[in-house]
DNA sequence: TTCCGACAGTGGGGTCGCAAT
DNA sequence: ATTGCGACCCCACTATCGGAA
């Protein structure tokens, strides 16, 4: 198959807005590639690479050759070149892609270059992803959906899944089981304000766990073989031996366990998120850096215990499990109720020792992999300020066209100036981007072509935001986390906005 | 007919490793 | 030694479609 059948297949789905529509053009297109390239088109229509990623972003995508006139490349011949930029690595690598993607360019039309530059900057905006695909191959192979989505839950690779439902249907799809040292898409968590109303989304009684603010891992053991997976599903087992030791301590030997990884003080309070995220992500000297900054980990949940799959038991029996298999100090602290105040007092507890939050999980759903069903629903407390916007950038994508992107400030009242503290385009409407778009134009100083449109500090905005954190790149030393808008302040003048005062006494 | 679950899009701060400068 | 880039850790929120109620 020649890989404008894909961009043209791609430019229809975008160009229709309805999901249906949307399956159908993929699930046409699926119903005429070749088995041999299945993988390639499932992949490049969902935005992913079968090399998942070969160090070409952006950047590296500037002074692309001319496009041609006639379309020839083949999804083997680009999945090959792709193949062979991957391969680089080493002195005078970045020349040798930069070679190997002008020859990859150079053998595109204007609109498969355009396909494949958004494609390989993981910028697709074609509103189909993984979900849409899912119908696709489903309508294309004739299987439902749920069989689909269960493969891809054990399987974590949807090309893989669905060239195995367009080979061999139904049959094929029921052949994917839970396979120790294979990483399973993790079940991830909707969010709620409060304990009270996830209570009520995941219903009573329910289980109320600390949420630890670290990195999410999947542990599996084979006698005594370990592997360590990430929510991305990236494997990490090097980066943490204090979890490999734990898993190999436990009495099990054949286990699928899903939990979190955390740097812990010697006081048992946690770190702030960015020590335990550069401890996880370093991959050289880890031996020092165990003394140092060591890891604790927690676990939440029991896929698969001395070869039983627990993925499809509710909730409460597969807790049982982790609890049978797992020593109470490596099992994340949980309680179970139905009564609100008791599950706030616990939420309260969690926070007051430094913790993220809480997560409220239904006793009966099943481990629903990879979407966010209301069977685990997070609850964290919310901070605000009154900050004043000192810019603006213009959107893109839907957003093309208006002020979106807001640099915050905070009012030092020894300068009478303003110190940023961070970006968001979290939280705005269609209406109030439009609003803000009027406005930001008549306080703009400077140019309003510019990619940031600096303003007049005169606008107050209420912002949410999960905490503060240390920054090199802010001049204040200090960033928000998640900051988000909830309103405008037409009501507060600049110099009433919070100060950076006060912003720095919520350091950590 | 209205409601609501699931998805995709639109970007945020921080860290590491690596290649180039 | 420093800088820029790519990849990946954490992520919140709104608009939209289409099936559920």
């Amino acid at each position: 198959m020649l890989l404008i059948d894909l961009a043209r297949t791609s430019a229809a789905v975008a160009a229709d807005s309805a999901r249906l529509a949307k399956i159908r053009h993929l699930g046409e297109l699926l119903c005429r590639v070749g088995a041999d390239e299945a993988e390639i088109a499932i992949a490049y229509l969902s935005g992913e690479l079968p090399q998942r990623q070969i160090g070409v972003g952006w950047r590296s995508l500037s002074d692309l050759p001319e496009p041609r006139q006639v379309a020839t490349a083949t999804l083997t011949r680009v999945d090959e070149l792709l193949e062979r930029i991957k391969s680089r690595s080493g002195a005078g690598s970045q020349a040798a892609r930069r070679e190997l993607l002008g020859e990859l360019f150079g053998a595109l039309t204007r609109q498969e270059q355009s396909f494949m530059h958004r494609l390989l900057t993981g910028e697709l905006r074609q509103g189909a992803l993984n979900g849409v695909m899912i119908e696709a191959i489903a309508m294309a192979a004739n299987v439902p959906a749920a069989e689909v989505r269960r493969a891809l839950t054990l399987r974590g690779s949807l090309p893989a899944v669905g060239a195995a439902a367009l080979r061999g249907g139904v049959a094929e799809l029921k052949a994917f089981h839970l396979e120790v040292g294979r990483a399973v898409a993790p079940m991830l968590a909707q969010s709620a304000p409060s304990v009270t109303a996830a209570l009520e989304k995941a219903g009573a009684p329910a289980a109320v766990e600390w949420k630890l603010d670290g990195v999410r891992v999947q542990a599996h053991r084979s006698g005594d073989r370990v592997a360590v997976f990430t929510r991305t599903l990236d494997d990490i087992t090097a980066q943490v031996p204090e979890l490999v030791e734990a898993v190999l301590g436990l009495p099990g030997t054949d286990l699928v366990l899903d939990g979190e990884v955390i740097a812990l003080r010697p006081d048992g309070r946690p770190e702030p998120f960015q020590v335990t995220s550069g401890r996880v992500a370093s991959r050289t000297d880890v031996a020092s850096l165990r003394a140092t900054v060591p890891l604790t980990v927690f676990f939440f949940d029991a896929l698969r215990v001395d070869g039983a799959d627990l993925l499809d038991l509710p909730d409460e029996e597969r807790h049982a499990a982790l609890e049978a298999a797992v020593p109470a100090g490596l099992v994340t602290p949980r309680l179970v109720t139905a009564d609100a105040d008791e599950a706030e007092a616990f939420f309260g507890d969690a926070v007051r020792r430094g913790h993220e939050g809480v997560v409220v999980k239904s006793l009966r759903t099943p481990y629903a992999a990879g979407r966010r069903g209301a069977g685990w629903v997070k609850v964290k407390p919310r901070h605000t300020l009154d900050l004043v916007v000192l810019a603006a950038e213009w959107g893109s994508g839907r957003r093309r066209g208006r002020l979106s992107n807001l640099h915050l400030g905070a009012y030092d009242p020894e300068t009478g100036g303003f110190v940023m503290l961070g970006k968001t385009f979290k939280g705005l409407t269609d209406e109030l981007l439009t609003w803000q778009t009027e406005q930001f134009l008549r306080l703009a100083e400077g140019p309003a072509d510019d990619y940031v449109v600096t303003l007049r500090p005169a606008l107050v905005v209420e912002i949410a935001f999960d905490g503060v954190q240390r920054s090199s790149r802010y001049p204040g030393g200090m960033a928000l986390r998640f900051a988000r808008v909830l309103r405008y302040r037409p009501d507060k003048r600049p110099e009433e906005a919070d100060t950076a005062a006060a912003v720095r006494a919520l350091m950590p």
